[in-house]
DNA sequence: CGTGCCAGGTGCCTT
DNA sequence: AAGGCACTTGGCACG
């Protein structure tokens, strides 16, 4: 059964699971410091280390992919975790006080596939253009206005003014609208944000700067319906 | 041992950590799915799902806190793991072939602090605002724009001109100037974006905008320095 | 509950 | 490596 005593020995080779008695400090971009509980130490082979608790998404410290970790013990018997990175310099230290159980695996992520991205709604525009523009076409995509960031889709409608689409895969928010603005300042283009929704001061701003929406839902990507808004 | 068969018996009272071969699919506001291989999943009582490969950060899947947790089984022995989460609606589906092992415990958080936040640098700045303005003041904080946003910190020099302070932990992008753009544009007032660092384009952007760059980083909250720039 | 915005954001991609 | 940006972003604070 792989739980047991000898989880060192698996440091780089599987993934390890902690539940340890532990105090906890971190020191980069910013510092914290927790003090002794009960915590879920996960350490994988490719450098990840993430300390949880008993509630919420997020770890409540941890070190990405790439850091370098390495486990000590003390002369009184404790054992000390440390997980190094550079750029930024961070450093955990973990205290671990005692160990209640240790156990490891070797998951994979396996075959996976995801849809409904930002990518897939792009694209679904790219080729339905004449659905958010009637008469328009597609110039390019991805678009790079140096200085100022890069357009999801540059367009032209039918009478060649230049149209930038900015899209968002979420309700579109003051942030789209500051978005799309600096890029349609930028080519004193027009601008279009597509989105499956608005905050109610995304539509104040983008009616203020004049900029049209559209509503698009990433789930509605069929030959379906973009209604103009 | 907290490690055994009956962890379903522990679902909603205790962090339960499972090494499973399985599959997952996921639909909500994007849609996944993920063929057969053993990972790493944790289930919270706070409702918290997470799925894990060999390697990132983040899961490979997962539900926030909130989400409600079911375990069915299928006539033909197989464990079947449901979460779904209202508005949005989404459910994860895991399709369990086999567990290695499972275990528990309750960790909790204990005492934790974190320093150096967003917060920690807007706070130094009202203290010290002669550093940023000199001869200004500070107007208000967290001011709010209506239509607009609410800016970090609005101040006034010496000349009563009112200006907009944002505030970055990290280097200021573009995505900075523009927010900052918004605020100062609404307010007809001038703009400091304080950073540890800017990026180029944030740089280029800023000067054709008109607004100050003050190099601040939170780890010289100390009654340092502020070097404008 | 929506709106707005930070986060030690992380991850992906392109120059 | 730096820059720009999406993310099933998550999480928080405020009206």
């Amino acid at each position: 059964m792989p739980c047991g005593g000898n989880w060192r020995s698996q440091i780089g080779r599987s993934v390890i699971v902690l539940y340890a008695d532990s105090e906890v400090s971190y020191d980069g971009r910013a510092v914290s410091r927790a003090g002794r509980a009960w915590r879920l130490i996960i350490i994988k082979p490719d450098g990840t280390l993430l300390i949880h608790t008993d509630q919420g998404y997020q770890p409540m410290n941890w070190q990405p992919p790439g850091s370098r970790i390495s486990v000590t013990e003390t002369s009184d018997g404790k054992l000390i975790i440390y997980s190094t990175r550079q750029r930024p310099r961070e450093v955990i230290r973990v205290v671990v006080y005692g160990i209640e159980w240790a156990c490891w695996g070797m998951p994979s992520e396996g075959a996976f596939r995801l849809t409904g991205t930002h990518e897939d709604v792009k694209e679904w525009i790219v080729r339905n253009i004449q659905r958010i523009i009637p008469g328009g076409r597609v110039i390019s995509v991805e678009y790079e206005i140096p200085g100022h960031g890069i357009a999801d889709i540059l367009a032209e409608d039918a009478s060649g003014r230049k149209i930038v689409i900015e899209v968002k895969r979420q309700c579109a928010d003051l942030h789209a609208v500051s978005q799309l603005r600096r890029y349609a300042d930028a080519l004193n283009a027009g601008g279009i944000l597509v989105a499956p929704c608005f905050t109610s001061g995304a539509r104040r701003l983008a009616r203020e700067y004049g900029f049209q929406l559209v509503t698009l839902d990433p789930s509605d990507l069929s030959p379906g319906t973009a209604g103009a808004n």
